[in-house]
RNA sequence: GGUCUGGUGGCAGAAUGGUGAUGCAGCGGACUGCAAAUCCGCGAAUGUGGGUUCGAUUCCCGCCCAGACCUCCA
């Protein structure tokens, strides 16, 4: 049981959702701890607040693989959806290059930001057996019944139905916002098995002809991979109702003795220029938007640099200052050695208290300030730390200058002329060769040691 | 309408019951032929009205404002 090197608890606070509290975590088995999150729905792009539920999640996992010997990470593709369906349908595609294309687009864009991938990647599609099972279950158990070729869950069944997001189904009822189908029998129940037309996606099933409801994917995923009780579900907070108290009633009614999962991770929103992300106002970024933009790891730092349960406003602003941030982070690193060092105290302290990257960047800083003023074992710790969030793991020279190429033997042509005419103290033609490479984007930096170049 | 978050300098963004981090921008200076980078220094903030307290930005209540959720959005 207990590992003599596992370290010891608690090490790390979390926000829970459910108790509202940030609270001491403490693994099922500190051996092994589980992770679930909730994936995309492969229909298109990922946009950058998608971005950041799976950034949260990587620098958790980052966290609990630097503390715990083990950790199971699992996150899951949605690729049956009625989202899918339209948009195939709309593309002339069928749905399964749709969401096989999409997939393979999701995964450049988080490799590109350095997100790195689950241990377990299950896709809805592939599990449709395991949902059907507990599907089942649930009805002989009396927490699900059939009506009209739908299954519902009967969330009058399950006693603390909106405990987690902290809301009780009377109250669901007064403000309901869209007409209750006529087959519920109470209007909060919601669907794990509706029927579909022929030219609608469908499995054979006990139930007819159908497709699974949305929240039943997540608590079959993670039951098959995870088991009856993991650690940690995360998500983004707009999955907190409903889908996450769907999938806990769900579960918790089909495994009764499991405990589903102990802890709730919920990242806040974006905004984008002060407003929200939408469709309607045009202002919907994707990953590769941005990326046009800047270099990934500048969306990186600026999605880091607020707390995940906060609001973050992202603009473009921003991204040029977390651009420059690294820019002088790399300028630390580059100004000499940089040892294999630990993570350093601060940074650790700060992303164990539920995940302070905004503090434990504030520490790097203080870092990058050392290693400029000469401290090497600075550099190792800023780059130790840094590596917690995924950054500065790069190399400076291909931060400053970008991929080599033909380009640069020109600008080294021009640099050397600029330095026979500083020579001659004709510093007439040395600015007005500054000023050619400055129009090209490429900026001189003169030290004792020689001039030295970057792009802008 | 209901539930829940949150309002900190010009901007971004931490923290805290007892003199409010950090970064960007700005200003002054050093360095530089001039720049760039670096360094030194400066100014600058707790939405609003009450309450609790020796002391509140922090805890409590009202108000204003913003955001999220309220049946398939990260």
């Amino acid at each position: 049981m207990p590992h003599s090197h596992l370290p010891p608890h608690p090490v790390l606070s979390l926000h829970d959702s459910q108790s509202r509290a940030t609270v001491p975590f403490t693994p099922i088995d500190p051996a092994h701890v589980k992770v679930y999150y909730c994936g995309p729905t492969v229909y298109d792009l990922a946009h950058i607040g998608n971005l950041r539920a799976m950034l949260t999640a990587d620098v958790l996992v980052r966290l609990l693989r630097h503390v715990y010997p083990r950790v199971t990470f699992v996150r899951n593709i949605t690729d049956v959806d009625d989202k899918i369906t339209a948009r195939a349908r709309a593309n002339g595609e069928d749905i399964g290059s749709l969401t096989q294309r999409t997939t393979e687009e999701f995964h450049q864009d988080l490799a590109s930001m350095n997100v790195l991938p689950p241990d377990i990647e299950p896709r809805a599609t592939h599990n449709i057996g395991e949902m059907q099972a507990m599907i089942a279950r649930l009805i002989e158990n009396g927490h699900a019944y059939e009506a009209e070729g739908h299954v519902l869950f009967s969330v009058g069944s399950f006693p603390s139905y909106g405990a987690l997001s902290g809301r009780n189904p009377e109250e669901l009822e007064a403000g309901a916002r869209v007409e209750v189908a006529p087959y519920k029998k109470a209007p909060g129940d919601f669907v794990l098995w509706k029927p579909s037309d022929a030219d609608q996606p469908g499995w054979d099933s006990p139930w007819g002809r159908g497709r699974p409801g949305w929240h039943i994917e997540c608590s079959a995923m993670s039951h098959r991979y995870l088991g009856d009780s993991f650690d940690i579900h995360g998500g983004g907070s707009d999955l907190l109702f409903p889908h996450h108290e769907n999938e806990r009633a769900q579960s918790l009614c089909c495994f009764p003795h499991g405990k589903f999962a102990n802890y709730w991770v919920h990242n806040a929103m974006l905004l984008v220029e002060g407003e929200k992300m939408s469709k309607s106002l045009g202002n919907f970024l994707t990953i590769r938007d941005v990326l046009a933009q800047a270099p990934a790891e500048a969306l990186r730092l600026l999605l880091l640099g607020a707390h995940y349960r906060s609001t973050l406003n992202y603009t473009q602003a921003g991204l040029q200052e977390a651009r420059k941030t690294l820019d002088r982070f790399y300028r630390a690193l580059a100004a000499g050695p940089v040892p294999e060092t630990d993570v350093p105290e601060g940074v650790m302290q700060a992303l164990a208290d539920d995940l302070n990257t905004p503090k434990a960047i504030a520490e790097l800083h203080a870092l990058a300030a050392q290693a400029l003023a000469g401290d090497r074992q600075a550099a190792g710790a800023l780059k130790a730390g840094a590596g917690m969030l995924g950054l500065l793991q790069g190399d400076p020279e291909q931060w400053f200058k970008g991929d080599a190429s033909d380009e640069d033997t020109a600008i080294e042509a021009l640099i050397n002329e600029r330095l026979v005419a500083r020579k001659a103290r004709d510093f007439a033609k040395a600015d007005a060769l500054r000023d050619q490479l400055q129009a090209q984007g490429i900026v001189l930096e003169d030290t004792k040691d020689g001039t030295s170049w970057r792009r802008a």
